[in-house]
DNA sequence: GCAAAAGTGTTCCTAGTACACCCATGC
DNA sequence: GCATGGGTGTACTAGGAACACTTTTGC
């Protein structure tokens, strides 16, 4: 399987994915890092992520990467790649080229040290991150642009909750990843316009008036290309 | 520089970069083919592309391979990754990550064969390319939607344009991505109301009215509010 | 009755779309 | 004068943005 005859002046690099895994934790956007446990970069933070390995694909790489470094057990509701990091500095171990993935897990998922190379992990706000190791600030950037990008166009925002929610706290989530405030008219209006919603009961939190539920609609909505 | 130290159970892959290199001709999206030397797929008409050098930038390494392969020597207009292909399966001679790149050349680019493994570079119609070698197929339809997404976006439809070009050979240009008519009052409405053209001069072209010229603005519009 | 949270409509403006004729030139 | 290609305006529609008060509940 890794019988690579390959000619000589061609690169044989390390393959790693990185995962950019967001949730939602008290109406704010947060970034799931883990601590490294060896060089280089010991001590400090960093996105999931390590090798790929032989046979694997991409994507099962970055869940399996997930699951071993932050023993998160739920799968993710969104799992995409959206950049790859090749610089040859980046890594000082060698040349270390990076696919990068943006998820998405679901509300409440707890952040458990799980183990492999890393000695914690814990939730960021996703918008004032700690310092990062090798390039993990820049991926960082570009998956929360990407993950604004995706919110306009797909019904991405429903991948952070659970099954059913109500209209408040479906606009949290829009708002914590523009990080800008939204009128609450506007914002039912518009989405219950897209029709990708039926109701499903109520909800009483205790004080204030209960709030409708809603579910995900059953039948799909076409797919964007 | 190639002393890599990697875990043992880390993939070690071979890395490449293909290039779709768009290019309009005859009011036709074109993109630029190589037919294949040296095995596997020997024949084969197959994006350009090659394996990363030691120490090489990804951008750059496409670069080199577009100039390789096809002698353009023209520098693209426009160069961007924009997806990674990493199969395990995609390649016979064993695990070869791919990063694939969009490059826009400048209107008129001759396809002259260059060298290196391949024995002929061509312009095919982007809309009907013949059977491609590897997962080519795959990477040309994603090059065309990504395509097809930056046109709306940004004003990516300008780099396909001589430095002065008039309305209509810009709409040819947007039409021609899209695979879809354009209504020639619109057209001219929104991208006049965009306020990146200025005048530079007109062109007669024989019969017919002269027709405006347009070149790219030098002050950028002001950013949306 | 008051604090807390959910819910509701209208007006304005912008951008997109549909649609048909006149203008300047070469021959 | 006619063939060729370039240029122009208006009416309609849909979606986004601004904006303040009422309803239902727990205590």
């Amino acid at each position: 399987m890794n019988t690579l005859t390959l000619p000589p002046f061609a690169a044989r690099v390390g393959l790693a994915v990185d995962i950019a895994a967001f949730a939602m934790h008290r109406s704010k956007l947060m970034i799931l890092l883990v601590r490294r446990g060896i060089e280089p970069h010991q001590q400090s933070w960093a996105l999931p992520g390590g090798f790929v390995h032989d046979g694997e694909q991409l994507a099962e790489a970055a869940l399996r990467e997930l699951r071993e470094e932050t023993s998160v057990s739920l799968s993710p509701n969104h799992l995409e790649q959206f950049y790859t990091f090749g610089h040859p500095g980046r890594d000082p171990r060698g040349r270390i080229v990076s696919v990068a993935h943006l998820a998405v897990l679901p509300h409440g998922t707890p952040a458990v040290y799980g183990g492999g190379s890393v000695t914690a992990a814990a939730w960021f706000e996703a918008h004032e991150p700690p310092p990062l190791a090798f390039d993990h600030a820049d991926i960082l950037a570009h998956a929360l642009r990407r993950l604004q990008v995706r919110l306009e166009y797909a019904g991405l925002a429903l991948e952070f909750l659970p099954d059913t929610f109500t209209l408040p706290e479906l606009q949290e989530v829009y708002e914590a990843i523009l990080a800008r405030p939204l009128d609450k008219r506007n914002f039912r209006k518009r989405i219950l316009a897209q029709g990708l919603l039926e109701a499903a009961g109520e909800r009483r939190n205790g004080v204030g008036r209960p709030a409708q539920l809603y579910r995900r609609a059953k039948r799909l909505r076409s797919p964007r290309v």
